[in-house]
DNA sequence: AGTGCGGCCTGTCCGC
DNA sequence: TGCGGACAGGCCGCAC
């Protein structure tokens, strides 16, 4: 589910109980398969230790230590919430105790979550970090790097922007929104988009991920942020889950077809 | 090397 | 009402 709006949000709402509960006094694991194993020293390595600052880097969750890197992601249904005693939910897999009292769970039901470990020095050699590409909203996503890496590349645009080696935390909603917003389709050939499109796109889904932030993300079924409210984003979506219904501009049913195995929304007439 | 697909899991929704 | 099947926002690994 979450691509990079719905993660930004759990991380300042994690960052603000953090400010102020920043000791983990121990974890409890209550079922450690997720989609990987969650590496059994968690507890010892986190135990009475301060959690220094919590950062994102794409669509993972960075909770750091003087010492070590927490590195999560949501996978589809993760969510991180509050847990006082007697609110205990199936699917909560993990549960920071907090000093002062504050208990953090960590719930996903379909188990596509990460949970990993890694010393500070070396996070960025880490399986899940290692590889990715650019953060959509730094200064070095530009249109002439997206020219560049998509020379010789026939994957269709939108899967092209969804790969997290080219540009991270745009994952299935915000393609097609920004595709959208761009007046770009999305099954168009990544290495046919022009500088002139490219720049567009990149303006695109630097506005729909921002204001989506703004918003608090995007709630279609499982996203909560920490304090469990919905985002608001969904009230904004232009195409996404639109089947025909009119496009908002000029009135033509979106269409949607499989790109890549994912669903994709766009409006034939909108977009060249 | 790049591309497309299967698999990981569970919950929900839709049609019969 | 009950059941089977399709589908869901991510990402890796595998064949081609």
């Amino acid at each position: 589910m979450p691509e990079l709006p719905e993660v930004e949000t759990v991380r300042r709402g994690l960052e603000k109980i953090l400010s102020e509960n920043p000791v983990v006094e121990n974890v409890v694991l209550r079922r450690p398969d997720l989609r990987e194993p969650i590496p059994e020293s968690l507890p010892q390595v986190l135990r009475n230790q301060e959690i220094v600052s919590i950062r994102r880097r794409a669509k993972y969750l960075l909770f750091e230590t003087p010492d070590h890197t927490i590195i999560n992601h949501l996978g589809m249904t993760g969510t991180w919430r509050i847990a006082p005693p007697g609110s205990e939910a199936t699917h909560d897999h993990v549960y920071f105790n907090l000093r002062g009292g504050v208990r953090l769970a960590f719930n996903d039901p379909r188990r596509f979550g990460i949970l990993d470990l890694a010393t500070r020095e070396k996070v960025t050699e880490n399986k899940w970090l290692k590889h990715l590409g650019v953060e959509p909203l730094d200064a070095e996503f530009t249109a002439e790097s997206m020219l560049a890496k998509a020379k010789g590349r026939s994957v269709p645009v939108k899967n092209f922007i969804m790969d997290q080696k080219v540009v991270v935390g745009v994952g299935n909603i915000y393609s097609s929104e920004a595709l959208y917003l761009a007046g770009v389709k999305p099954q168009r050939q990544a290495c046919r988009i022009q500088l002139s499109e490219w720049k567009s796109i990149v303006k695109n889904v630097q506005k729909v991920l921002s204001r989506s932030i703004e918003r608090g993300g995007t709630t279609l079924n499982d996203y909560r942020q920490v304090e469990g409210h919905a985002g608001n984003f969904q009230n904004h979506l232009k195409v996404y889950g639109r089947t025909g219904e009119p496009c908002r501009k000029c009135r033509e049913p979106v269409k949607m077809k499989v790109l890549g195995g994912r669903s994709t929304y766009w409006c034939s007439k909108c977009q060249k």
